[in-house]
DNA sequence: TAATTATATAGACCGACCGTCTACTAAATG
DNA sequence: CATTTAGTAGACGGTCGGTCTATATAATTA
């Protein structure tokens, strides 16, 4: 698909500190990771998507853990930029702004025939398998993705879009739990019913 | 741990037709690929733990992949009959019942201190990476399951314990899609809160 | 501008592990 | 006692993650 034609020897200084090949590595990364998680996932089948050879990857990553630990760090703070996009945009209500969230992310596995899940639901099932250094990581970005969920829910009560009485961190947090499961049933079944009914159910509930 | 002096050649026939190693290949795999799923998880380790030599394995399993197929449909069942034992248990409220089975599994979780997930979740999550023939049986477990407790939600409408407008297999399949994502962070943050987390929503919600 | 250094590609190689397969052993069968 | 059946033992080839050396070219510096 790419060109192999990769120029050995040091390339040009153009721009800033930046690597084409890098970029394109964690690219691929993310892509064969949300489908097949962290462990079933070879280098190999990395390299030979983008035509790059194993010397360019350990030149750019220690190893397959840290290799891994960046696509975490970037794939959490995509989804927190993207989070805020719209949980912040004042020109929705508090609920509306999730409901657009979720129909964006809904739209992204349709996107990619709902092969794609999400990175960290992946790794978090993986754990058992992985190297324990992740825990603590996959566990902070899920904290930081409820507080900003939260954040928008506790807007909502103010705004009395749901009771008075909400714990908007818990609710935040079921969200969250509900929401990969609702990915995983929706990986497996090829078609996003299970997202429709968990956010369905999850909305409901809310308004009580 | 076990006895490694596993006797060559045939066996005498003792009792009926059924292989004390066979079974503990099935009980060491349950254990095992709860934990680290399918794909990580080796047979070398399997066959470790039961101090069984790999050509033993394959005389009993036509392939890794035959070998899931049968631990899959075990824990099905095992799970189905553990279902009915609580659902269709008259002497308690259904949405009691339902509780109960619920206190049942999360007390199975602790018993592993939270290590070991749901066979059936952990290979939905890793489809990406498994045989397509996985795919139908996975949905048919979930399926069942859900049946099941859509059941038992009927019954739950019938006295009057939840709304008269219920949809007993939508709220039946949300439990399951909730139930899979709990299960989930339980396994990654070591602790039940997720479990009861959930739970607690969706019987809050069920009552309206 | 020649020598040196920094950056990156190229891929052979090694040890570990995976799943398959063949050889071997011993009881059952007739 | 010859053959079949049931199960054990482990060698084998392939793949994977990770390392290492060789090579190429830009940047830097003397």
């Amino acid at each position: 698909m790419e060109k192999q034609t990769r120029r050995r020897g040091r390339p040009p200084k153009e721009g800033g500190g930046f690597s084409e090949t890098r970029e394109l590595l964690l690219q691929a990364g993310v892509e064969v990771l949300t489908e097949k998680g962290f462990s079933s996932a070879g280098i190999d089948e990395i390299l030979r998507r983008v035509g790059v050879p194993k010397g360019s990857f350990y030149h750019f990553f220690g190893s397959k853990e840290a290799f891994g630990t960046e696509l975490l760090t970037r794939y959490a703070a995509y989804f927190a930029r993207k989070l805020d996009r719209f949980l912040l945009d004042t020109t929705m209500q508090p609920l509306q702004r999730l409901q657009a969230f979720i129909d964006g992310a809904r739209n992204g596995m349709a996107r990619y025939e709902y092969k794609r899940g999400c990175l960290v639901g992946n790794m978090g099932q993986e754990m058992g398998a992985l190297p324990e250094s992740f825990r603590g990581e996959l566990r902070e970005v899920f904290q930081d993705w409820q507080d900003r969920v939260a954040h928008c829910l506790g807007e909502a009560k103010e705004l009395g879009e749901i009771p008075e009485n909400s714990d908007c961190h818990q609710l935040a947090a079921v969200f969250w739990i509900g929401w990969e499961g609702a990915v995983l049933r929706t990986k497996l079944e090829g078609a996003p019913d299970a997202l429709d009914l968990f956010t369905d159910f999850f909305f409901a509930a809310l308004r009580r």
